[in-house]
DNA sequence: AATGAATGAGGGTTCATTCAT
DNA sequence: AATGAATGAACCCTCATTCAT
C-alpha cells in the first residue's frame, strides 16, 4: 500500500502547501486542509505527528538550500563584479546567467519561509535572511565611503529585496517569466543601490 | 472616574497597537490585548462596542487621509516633474519638499491599514493602494514604448514601494530620520524605475 | 429632589415593563432598559437593588390582587350562577356586570406575571393560577357525573383560559374593547364548556 | 465508532428537545445541554455544527409537514361541513376521523416550533400558523354577518387554538390520550364559535 | 491505513452587579 | 443622585491534538 500512501501524503501536502500560502501556518486549520487533501483529520496523523511537521516537511529542503547558500556565501556574491561593470545595459544577460544556476532550487518552500512561517520555529528565517542580505548592501556601500548616512536604508532595501523576491516566486510558476522577473528584480536592485550611491 | 478611563482608553489601544502590528488584526487575541493593558476582557467592552471598532479607532484617521489623497490624485502627482530632469543627484532636494507636505500625516495607522488588516473591513486597503502605485508606474513605463515587457515586473515594484514605505513608518519614529528614509525610498524606485526603462 | 427622583425610579419602570413584555425577564437586559429610560446602569441600582427586585415592583400588587382574589374564592365563583340559566343569549350582560368590578385592577402587572416571569421568583403564578382554574373547570364537570374523561381536558382549557384573558390584557390597553374582549372570552369558555358537558 | 456516535447524537438531541421545550431556544445553554448529554462542548460540534442546525434537526420535519399542510389547505378544511350538522353530539366521531390522518405526524417538533423557536430562523412559524387560523375563524364568522364585532376576538381564539393545540402535543405522549385530546380540542372551539356566533 | 469521537484551551462577546468618584 | 469603570462568569464557537475502533 505504499502507493496509495504516497497519495495521501501529497494530497495532504498540496493542500497545507496551498493553505499556509494563503492564510499563514496559524490561519490555515489542520480541518479545511485534510478536508481539501479529501481525508480525514486522523488519518492526518497518521503521516504527519503535528501540524509544525507539516509545515516542516514543506519547507525543509528549500530552508537547508538556503543556510547553504547563506553560509557558503559565494553564488550569492558571483554576480558582484557586475557592480564594477560601467553599463547597466549588458547587466541584464549575465546576471540572467548567474541566476539560472541557482534559482531553480527555490521554489514555494522559500515562499513559505519567508511569508508564511510566523508561528512555526522557522519564523526568524525572514528576518535571518534580510540580515544578511543587509549586510551585502551595506558592503557595497562601504566601498563609497563617502554615503554614510545611505545605510540607514539598507534595511528597508533589504527587507524589500527579499519580499520582491518571495512574492515573485509566489505568483509566478512559469519558469521563464519567473526568471524574467527575478532578473529584474536584480537589476532593479542593483541600479537602484548603485543610483543612490551616486553612480549615474 | 474621568481621569483614569482615558488612561485604560490609552493603555488598551498602545496595547492593541503593538500587538496588531505584531501579530496582525486576527493573530492578536483581545485577552492578550486587556491583559498587556492591565485591564480585564469585561472592561474592555467599557470602551470599545468590538475589536473591529478597537482597530477602527487606531486607523479611521489615516484611512481617511489616505482615500483624500488617493482621490485628489495631485500630491502624488506632483514629483512626477522630476522624471523629466537630467540629473538624479538634484531630485533629493525637490523629493524632500514635496514629501514633507504629506508624509507628516502619516502614522503607526498606516502601516496597520497596510500589514495587519487581514480580517477587517480594511483589507482591501493595501490591495487598493498597491494597485493605484501600479498604474502609476505603467503611466511612467508607457510613455517609453519600447519597454513593453517591463510591465510584469510593475506589480511587484508596486507592492513593494508600498510595503517599504510602510516598513518605514513602522520602524521609525523620529521624524527626521522617518522624513529622510521616506526620501530616500521615492529616490531608490526612481532611480530604479528610470534605469530599468533604460534611461541611463 | 423626590420630584426628579421619582421620574426617574418611572422611567425606569416603563421601559423595563415594556422590556419584559416583549422579551421575558431573562431576555431584556439591563443595559437596555436603563438606556431607553435615559439614565444609566450605575444610578439603576440607586433605585433597585437588583434586577429581581425591579420586576417585582412591576408585579407585586398585581400578585397581590391576584392570591386575595385566589383565597377569597369568591368574586371568582360569581358568576357560576349563570351556568343554570338555560340561555347563552342572556349571560353576555351579566357577565358584562360581573367583569367590571375585578377586571380594572388587573393590568401588565398581571400579564408580566403570566408571561413574563420564567427566570423570577413568580415563575410558578402561571401554573398556580392554571391549577386554581382547572379545579374549577373540573368542579363544574362533577356536577354533570356522566362525562368523567371530559376532566382530560380541563388543564388544556385552563392554562388556555389564562393565557387568553392574559393576552387580551397585553395587547388592548382601550378599556372597553378590553372589557368587550375579556367578556367575550368567559362567554366562549362558558359555552365551550356547557356544549363539552353536553347540554346543547 | 458508529456505534458509540448514535447513542451521544441522540443523547445531545434528547437532552436538547427537553432544554428547548423547558428554557426556550436562547434560554437553553449549550453547555448545560451537552452535560446533560454527558459529552462536552468541543465533542458537541462534532455532531452538529451549530445551535441553530440542532435546532433544525429537532424541528426539521415537523416544519416541513405543517408547511405541506397549511399550502394543501385541504385536510384542514376538511371537518369544515360539520358547521352545518345540527347536533354537536354527532361531531365528534366525525372528528375522530378526520384527526387521525394528520395528527400522528406531529410531534415534539411542532411545539418547539410553536412554543421555543423564538431567536431561531423558524421565529415566526407560530405567528404565520396563528394567522391562518384566525382567517379561518373569520370566515366562519362572516357566513353569519350580523356578529360584526366577533371578529376582535378571532385573534386570541386563534393564538389560543395553536397554544392548546401545542400543549396536549407537549403533555402527551401515548398517541390515545393524545387524540382523544385534541379531539376535545377542535370540539372546543367549534362549540365555542358556534355558540358565539349565536348558534344556540 | 483510516475513521471520527473526545478533549480542553482559547477565541470574541454579553451580562448583572459592585464600587470609587 | 448620578456616572460609568471594573469584574468575573457565562455565552456560542473553533482549534490542534489524542485515542479507541
Amino acid at each position: 500500500m505504499q502507493f496509495k500512501k504516497n497519495e495521501v501524503r501529497n494530497a495532504i501536502l498540496e493542500s497545507a502547501e496551498k493553505a499556509f500560502l494563503e492564510q499563514g501556518f496559524e490561519g490555515a486549520s489542520l480541518r479545511s486542509i485534510v478536508k481539501k487533501a479529501n481525508t480525514t483529520i486522523g488519518n492526518f496523523y497518521n503521516y504527519f505527528s503535528s501540524k509544525e511537521e507539516l509545515f516542516d516537511t514543506l519547507v525543509t529542503h528549500d530552508y537547508k538550500m538556503f543556510m547553504k547558500l547563506l553560509s557558503e556565501h559565494e553564488p550569492m556574491d558571483r554576480p558582484d563584479h557586475l557592480w564594477d561593470l560601467s553599463n547597466p545595459k549588458i547587466w541584464r544577460e549575465v546576471l540572467s546567467e548567474f541566476i539560472i544556476q541557482f534559482i531553480p532550487e527555490f521554489g514555494n518552500g522559500f515562499v513559505l519561509l519567508i511569508q508564511s512561517s510566523e508561528g512555526t520555529s522557522y519564523q526568524n528565517t525572514r528576518k535571518i535572511l534580510i540580515k544578511a542580505i543587509e549586510e551585502h548592501f551595506v558592503d557595497h556601500i562601504d566601498r563609497f565611503g563617502e554615503n554614510e548616512d545611505l545605510k540607514g536604508y539598507a534595511p528597508i532595501m533589504a527587507s524589500q529585496f527579499v519580499d520582491g523576491f518571495s512574492k515573485i516566486l509566489l505568483d509566478h510558476d512559469n519558469p521563464k517569466t519567473r526568471n524574467k522577473l527575478l532578473i529584474d528584480h536584480l537589476l532593479f536592485y542593483m541600479i537602484g543601490t548603485m543610483g543612490m550611491i551616486g553612480k549615474f
